[in-house]
DNA sequence: ACAAACATCCAAAGCGCTTTGGGTGCTTCA
DNA sequence: TGAAGCACCCAAAGCGCTTTGGATGTTTGT
């Protein structure tokens, strides 16, 4: 059933019907209820193709995941992707998914673009200077970054949380705690919100005149084992850390079964606060300790990008941005220095 | 830059134009190349929209998501998207990913395929039953399921690996080795793989004359901490299990957690065989223990399920089906009953 | 040498929708 | 009472591509 089949059965234009099916006003309110209700017993849906060709708008956003970066594979991800699909479906949009190599990634923005798939982008994992940002601006599509990145030139839109003054900020609680040898296990640096991360962490130790101890602070991908073997790792040291900064639930998990192996007691003999992204899905929240965190749903940041996005399309020349402060939870990992 | 702007650019008809890039034989040879010359050199791509009204093919695969299953958030999950999207870049094709609310998954499937989005659905994590192979089959779409599902009445697509064989192979395994009192880390048994499996596994068990104990038989979503909480609370049993059988990875390590934490030695004390969908993330693998396994490649998988995917596009009618027997992988979980 | 076959190209229709630019009949106002 | 305004509807153009059904000139076969 299209268009012109619905109308010629309601005897009606495909003016109208179209029109009242798109809720313009000049179609009486009795007709269009006619026509809703003939589109819906026929099972009408205009064609998106069609519809894409007269409008210029094609209702599908782009989300370009490169393989090998290990984006793909992580919680975080997914958790950011579901709040921004459910967002999607208010919108009727929907997500043009492309899974390519690494070296593909600009060439695979750029076919997006130019073969008219999508109205435009929603960029995750930003590193510290990021080109994806300098192309999509030269190709002049609407995109919404999640994060930032510090080298682009003009402006753009983007959601970020806090994480340079999130990472000050628990800095600033361990030391108000004594620990003066805390170790960082962070993110990939080559990202921006990590490298922000880290600056948060030395403006941290910098404001308590500690030295920062460069052996004590790791970049690696988040994962359980990364926090386990990284703390197995230094807990034995002649000087060990006190306390454990960490850069996601996963890396804090791993850290909390090595400290566990070792015999010691977090909250107690050593401290561990780290980033939660606050994801619902690491099995029975029961079996996961109360670590001390900072906050923020990566759940909701998608829907919220998804909005943003839609605004993006909607108006491609007005530019929005927002920076969201991290919720401090204190957990039963956290106390003072013995 | 279009095709009429190309063409006139070139002094050409659209018809050569477009038959020239198509790879159509009317067209000479110098032509071609001076076409496809000019339009690199433009970059030009034809327009999704436009083609897909012209053709009645849009270039894009449906993949939905609904929320709340726990599929998004498994790694399972992003290791046969990651083969099927790789597998798709090579023919040109799209996904077009939809997240939905559960009760919308049905009603979600039926407006991709009325607003004509695309041109065909990959399933995953098919149920025993599954209602959206009825629901596509009436609606006359192309379709493949990663897995199987009983109860359908005419034939589809399919690939899927021998899950009842292998397990049963895996418990006749460990019944060779002198156990008798072996659990089962089951997935969901809604879902169609994992009921095959725990046939298989009593299938197995039935051979060996060995009655079932359902008190050492669970079945919940595949995580590591299932796989620790599970084995934790029935290794003090009166009549504990000397061997797991998991379904995943994911809860053999959990199980290996639970075991080491007992002071056990797995491959000594207990006895651990797994189902590995060899996903290569799972942090260093170094730290990953040598369980033995029974194995098959997700990325693989997917990237088959994209092929076929491919040609049931092409020709509608033709149906195939997969079935693929998992390599059985001796590590080091494994040893004689004590 | 002439018809048949071929190689190469083109004009125009059509895919299903939105949107422009009216048209028709009815009400309102001076 | 005539003009203006309004409510409601329609015909047709156009979005950018593919594809049908030739047209034109060039070879080939006998």
């Amino acid at each position: 059933m299209n268009l012109k089949e619905l109308s010629s059965y309601l005897g009606l234009s495909q003016t109208t019907v179209s029109r009242a099916l798109n809720g313009f006003p000049e179609v009486s309110e009795k007709t269009r209820q006619r026509v809703i209700e003939a589109a819906k017993v026929h099972g009408y849906m205009p064609s998106q193709s069609a519809r894409g060709l007269a409008t210029g708008k094609v209702g599908a956003i782009g989300h370009i995941i490169p393989l090998g970066n290990h984006q793909m594979i992580n919680p975080h991800f997914s958790d950011f992707m579901a709040g921004v699909g459910i967002a999607y479906a208010d919108f009727g949009i929907d997500i043009v998914m492309k899974i390519c190599a690494q070296d593909e990634e600009l060439a695979t923005y750029r076919k997006l673009v130019k073969s008219n798939r999508v109205d435009g982008f929603v960029l995750q994992g930003p590193l510290v200077d990021d080109p994806r940002i300098d192309l999509l601006q030269t190709l002049g599509v609407p995109f919404v970054v999640h994060g930032r990145s510090a080298g682009a030139t003009q402006p753009y839109n983007y959601l970020d949380v806090d994480n340079e003054g999130a990472f000050e900020r628990a800095t600033q609680f361990l030391v108000d705690f004594g620990h003066r040898d805390i170790a960082l296990l962070n993110g990939m640096e080559n990202m921006d919100f990590a490298n922000k991360r880290r600056m948060g962490f030395l403006t941290g130790l910098q404001r308590a005149a500690i030295p920062a101890r460069p052996e004590l602070m790791f970049s690696q991908d988040m994962s359980e084992v990364y926090g386990y073997e990284v703390a197995t790792k230094i807990l034995p040291l002649p000087n060990p850390p006190t306390a454990f900064l960490c850069a996601s639930k996963l890396v804090a998990l791993g850290v909390m079964r090595a400290i566990a192996d070792a015999g010691l007691i977090a909250g107690k003999d050593i401290s561990v606060v780290t980033f939660d992204d606050d994801f619902g899905f690491l099995g029975t929240h029961a079996a996961v300790p109360q670590i001390t965190c900072l906050r923020s749903s990566l759940y909701r940041a998608g829907t919220r990008v998804a909005h943003m996005m839609m605004a993006a399309v909607d108006d491609p020349l007005a530019i929005s941005t927002e920076i969201w402060e991290p919720e401090l939870v204190v957990g039963k990992s956290t106390g003072m220095k013995i």
